[in-house]
DNA sequence: CCTTTTGAACTGACTGGTCAGTGCAAAAAC
DNA sequence: GTTTTTGCACTGACCAGTCAGTTCAAAAGG
C-alpha cells in the first residue's frame, strides 16, 4: 500500500566496522574521500534516513531532529556534515539525479554499441528508469513531489537536473528522428516529457499498488506503448 | 490557476463549529442553503489562496496567515469557515478531484454516444485532462506532489479519490479490450496509470517550460503516443 | 611496550523564533 | 435580529540552528 523500500545501498561498515583509515588530513583540508570512513558511512545514513522521510512526509513537514533519530545520531551530527537542512537535501537531489541520469546514458550507449534501433534503445532506456524506481522508490517520490514546485531555493538546481535528464532522452528521439526511423512528426521535448512521465507513474503506481509484480511484467506493459506510431507506423 | 467553486450539496455544517458561540453542530437542523452567498464567495477565495500557495510551497511550507494574507481576509474568518488548516485542504483536494473525474467521465460519455470508438474516448479523455490542467494547473501540481506521500492524514481520501479517476480510465480500457478493439495483451491497470502519467507530466511540462504553446498543439503530439500496438495493431 | 596528546567526529541541552489555533468584542452585511 | 467578518492579542507547541563539552582512535613521545 505504501511504497516503503529502503534506498539501500550496498551494505557498508558498521559504526564500529573497520577504521580502516585515520583521516589525519596533512594539509588539514577535510578530505571529501579517500579517507574519514565513519564520516562517510554517517552522511550515508543521514541520506537514507533523509530521503525516507521526506519522501513520506515532504520537505518542511520533516524536521532535523527526526532525521537524526532514524540516521540513529545525534541532531549535531547533522549540522556537523552539513550546512543546514536544505543543503543536505539539495546534495540528495543531486547525488540521486546524477544516478538516474548516468543509468540513461548508459542504457542509450550500451543498446548503440550492440547495433540496436533508437527504439530499442528507448525500451532499454524505459527499463533503465523501472530498475531505478525499483532500487530507490524513495527518492523518485521525493523528486516528482518537488519537481515543479516553485518558489524554492533548489529550484534552480532541480530544472537543471531534470534538463540533464530528460535531455538523454530527447538525444535519442532526435537521433531517431534524423535517420528516419522515427515519424519526423513527433515532438520531441513533449514526447520526451510523455514518456519520462509514462514510466514515472507507472512505476510508482507499480509499487504503490502492486509491489508484487515483476520488473519485466511492467516493462513489459509499458513497451507496448512505445510501439506503433511514434515508431513510425509499425 | 484555481479550482472552482464548490457548488455542489450541503455546506458542512461542522465547519463553524470551532470559532464563535455555541452554534453547534448538533442542535436544530440548520438551513443548509439560507442565505449562503457571501460565504460562498469567502470560501471560494480560500480555496483559490489556499491552491496556490501549496502548490508553490507545498503544505506544511504554507502558513495560514499566508492564506488569509492572499485571500485578502481575517485570519479569523479561516477558522470561522474551516475547522482547520488540513480540513481546509482535504476540502480542496476533494472538489479538485471530482472536477476531473467529472470531466474525464463526461469526455468517455460524449465519445460513446456519438459512436465513436474507445482509442477516440481515449484521446478525448486525454484531452480532458489537458484542459484541466491548462485551467487548474497550480492544482494539478499540488495534487501530483501529495499523490504518493505516505503518513499524512489525508492520505486515504488521496487513496480514494485517485482510483474514481484511475477508474474512469480503466473502465475505457476493459470495454475496449473485452469488445475486441483493443489487444487483449495489455494490462488494463498498469495502462491508465501510464497513460494518466504521460498526460500530467507532460503538460505540467507545457506549463512550466513551453506555456506559449496551444493545448491542440500538445493534444496532438500525445495523440500519436496512443496509436499503434495499444490500438490493436490497427 | 605504555602514556600522553591531538583533533575530527559526535553529542544533546538550549535558544530564539515561528506558527496553528483560540477568544472575544465590535462592526458589517444580510 | 442573525450570520459573517474583522482585528488583534495571546498561548503553547514545535523546530532550525548553536555551542560547550565528550569520545576515541591514531600519532607522538617515552
Amino acid at each position: 500500500m505504501t511504497i516503503r523500500a529502503m534506498e539501500s545501498s550496498k551494505a557498508m561498515d558498521g559504526v564500529g566496522g573497520s577504521a580502516v583509515d585515520g583521516s589525519r588530513g596533512t594539509g588539514g583540508g577535510k578530505a571529501v574521500d579517500g579517507g574519514g570512513t565513519r564520516r562517510q558511512a554517517t552522511r550515508q545514513k543521514l541520506y537514507e534516513a533523509a530521503v525516507s522521510l521526506i519522501a513520506e512526509q515532504g520537505f518542511s513537514a520533516t524536521t532535523v531532529d527526526e532525521i537524526a533519530e532514524r540516521a540513529g545520531v545525534a541532531k549535531g551530527t547533522v549540522y556537523y556534515n552539513f550546512a543546514s537542512k536544505s543543503v543536505l537535501f539539495e546534495e540528495l537531489l543531486r547525488h540521486g539525479v546524477g544516478l538516474l541520469t548516468a543509468s540513461l546514458r548508459e542504457a542509450a550507449e550500451r543498446t548503440a554499441k550492440d547495433g540496436g534501433s533508437k527504439v530499442d534503445a528507448l525500451d532499454a532506456m524505459v527499463r533503465a528508469g523501472l530498475v531505478f524506481i525499483d532500487r530507490y522508490p524513495a527518492f523518485t517520490q521525493l523528486y516528482v513531489a518537488e519537481l515543479w514546485r516553485t518558489n524554492r531555493a533548489w529550484q534552480s538546481t532541480l530544472l537543471v537536473l531534470r534538463q540533464e535528464a530528460v535531455a538523454v532522452v530527447e538525444r535519442v528521439l532526435r537521433d531517431g528522428v534524423d535517420s528516419g526511423e522515427l515519424s519526423e512528426e513527433i515532438d520531441v521535448p513533449l514526447t520526451a516529457a510523455a514518456l519520462f512521465g509514462m514510466v514515472l507513474v507507472a512505476a510508482l503506481d507499480w509499487k504503490a499498488f502492486q509491489p508484487e509484480r515483476s520488473l519485466d511484467d511492467v516493462h513489459a506493459a509499458l513497451s507496448r506503448l512505445l510501439q506503433g506510431r511514434v515508431a513510425g507506423g509499425r
